[in-house]
DNA sequence: GATAATTTTGCAACCGGTTGCAAAAAAATT
DNA sequence: AATTTTTTTGCAACCGGTTGCAAAATTATC
């Protein structure tokens, strides 16, 4: 079916390794040969089949890209961003769905049945062992938006989700608000622990009453609007910290239902900066983290680490920023 | 670094046959070898390398996935659908990302360069030739929301986007809307196009004047809210019909902005149903398909192809339906 | 217990490439 | 023109599996 080498270089007349030669960069060839071997290709349609070269280089060109919120559209710049950069170089993402699977040795095992070059963990919920089962298995592998944690043994790039809890608190301090809510993704994120904990404690800090913590079960919009309920029952709430924009606007939504205006009876921050964020309905003051950078890193360091595999663990963190839009108040002159 | 057949063989005692048998469903091996052999197997933690196999069987499991909108949220969906039920399968995608790329030639290389067992191309807004391209390299395609036209010759999965047309110019008659407008996606799409058509035959018979046809750049709110203005324009334009939830959202904002509420001064009909869209701040009356079948039964033909790839080519369309909310004023009881 | 039928096993060739090595060819040096 | 150096080439082994075939082992039959 598939055309190969030894057609090619029996039209060309020459030897197999001349062929495979002409297709390795690098590679000794005459320019005469290469000529013949290029024409005799071209007449057939010959391609080199990667699958069997990599039999023999040990590389695949694949990487894996494990993901787990399918449903979150925070998500389709992180495939779009992905996949992009990984064709400029070459690679192909091999695309794993997690839904639901939290343990990682039957993804370690199917991934190294297909010999991927490298794994991306692309999720924010998941502990840093996760990812680490992969490189115990000999697999070079990014955390990407994962916990960032000191002792790291495992490549982490994202951000540094505690200070960006802080930064939450600040928003609304700056913004004088005194009783806020922390809105919360799942409770078993890591993120969503972090940024919990680096909000009380700025919030402390920072002299502001946290009178409302709770969390909505999964990140979507009818989980926001649901875990809102128990935000409202708490009248003196001026503010909640949401640990995703689509929780957010669920719980706006909510906060609407319940006849409260925003930003003047509740404000609302959010996280992610979505497309959605910006639109007139919502109009969502939120942080963004730089998903670019964030991604541009990680692939950059999954190439780095296939080349040289004895690279150390390294942590990679870029700064969020408040985009500031219609669902806080102004800031507060002094 | 990877353990093989050869040292599971050595240290089981047997031939590396005897372990591959033990590996590969449906071949003659005793009980006695298989035990011995699945013991050395889990002491060495030996897996079987699928690339190496697909060298031998001609069957890399691999499925390539070629889609061209990652933007829009509507494909949230398809890719966790997708890849789920291929993963159900044993089978892997590999994702393709054709952003901007319109021409199928490179991407029939690369995908035939990965021995790709088949092709899902799913995509509503490139012809059909695009995916024959694969048909004419030997690669099993299908193309998922293609182009339905009678004399196909390669398989399609989707709906009927002309009917589908003809269904949103029927819901504004059922309404008792006089003047209405169309406001599709990009022109270019094939998808566009048949909806559009089927929406004009089918407003000239039911008496609707389509005062106003206009396309959005793409499939972006921002290109719905642009193209929006366009239509605003004439006065008495009753309901609009979008190509794409995301641009009717747009397109509904813009007309908010102009002063005009919804549904009272004017109505509108998406199409997809994407979550957002039934979010209080749009209540979007629109036009759903049947993702989760669209793509279960993709799949399906997809692994029917790879079996049999003599299979000649099927069309196979599903009924989309109405999802009444609050953007359309309510059917006229006669 | 001998013979026939069936099952299991290992050998060796193959899938489609790469690559170290030594021989052959070409280029450079004297 | 002969010799040395450098470049190019083909051979053959290898990457990690599968599989047709014939021999060996087992089971069934008489």
């Amino acid at each position: 079916m598939a055309v190969t080498l030894k057609e090619v270089a029996e039209l060309a007349g020459v030897s197999r390794s001349a062929v495979s030669r002409t297709f390795t960069d690098g590679a000794s060839v005459s320019a005469r040969t290469r000529e013949k071997v290029e024409k005799a290709a071209k007449a057939l349609g010959y391609r080199p089949s990667l699958i069997a070269r990599s039999l023999a280089t040990n590389r695949t060109k694949l990487i894996g890209l494990v993901a787990n919120n399918f449903q979150n559209p925070a998500f389709l710049d992180v495939f779009d961003l992905f996949t992009s950069e990984l064709q400029k170089r070459e690679l192909r993402p091999l695309l794993v769905n997690l839904s639901g699977e939290t343990s990682p040795k039957k993804i370690v095992e199917l991934l190294r049945q297909y010999s991927v070059d490298g794994v991306i963990v692309a999720t924010s919920t998941l502990p840093t062992s996760f990812a680490t089962a992969f490189q115990t298995a000999g697999i070079p592998v990014i955390h990407t938006f994962g916990k960032f944690q000191a002792n790291a043994n495992v490549h982490v790039v994202g951000i540094d989700n505690e200070f960006c809890g802080a930064m939450a608190a600040r928003t609304f301090s700056d913004r004088s608000y005194k009783t806020v809510a922390l809105l919360g993704g799942p409770e078993t994120a890591t993120s969503t622990q972090d940024r919990s904990a680096g909000f009380r404690r700025a919030a402390k800090e920072l002299g502001l009453r946290v009178a409302k913590v709770c969390y909505a079960e999964n990140y979507t919009y009818q989980a926001g609007r649901d875990a809102m309920r128990d935000v409202l029952e708490d009248d003196a709430v001026e503010a909640v910290f949401c640990g995703d924009d689509l929780i957010c606007m669920g719980a706006m939504d909510a906060a609407r239902d319940a006849g409260k205006a925003i930003p003047e009876d509740i404000g609302f921050l959010g996280f992610n900066d979505i497309g959605m964020a910006s639109w007139d309905a919502y109009s969502l003051t939120t942080i963004r983290q730089p998903i670019r950078d964030i991604i541009m890193s990680s692939v950059e360091l999954v190439v780095g680490m296939v080349e040289n595999p004895g690279r150390s663990p390294e942590i990679r963190l870029f700064p969020c920023s408040v985009i500031e839009r219609g669902s806080l108040r102004p800031v507060t002159e002094l």
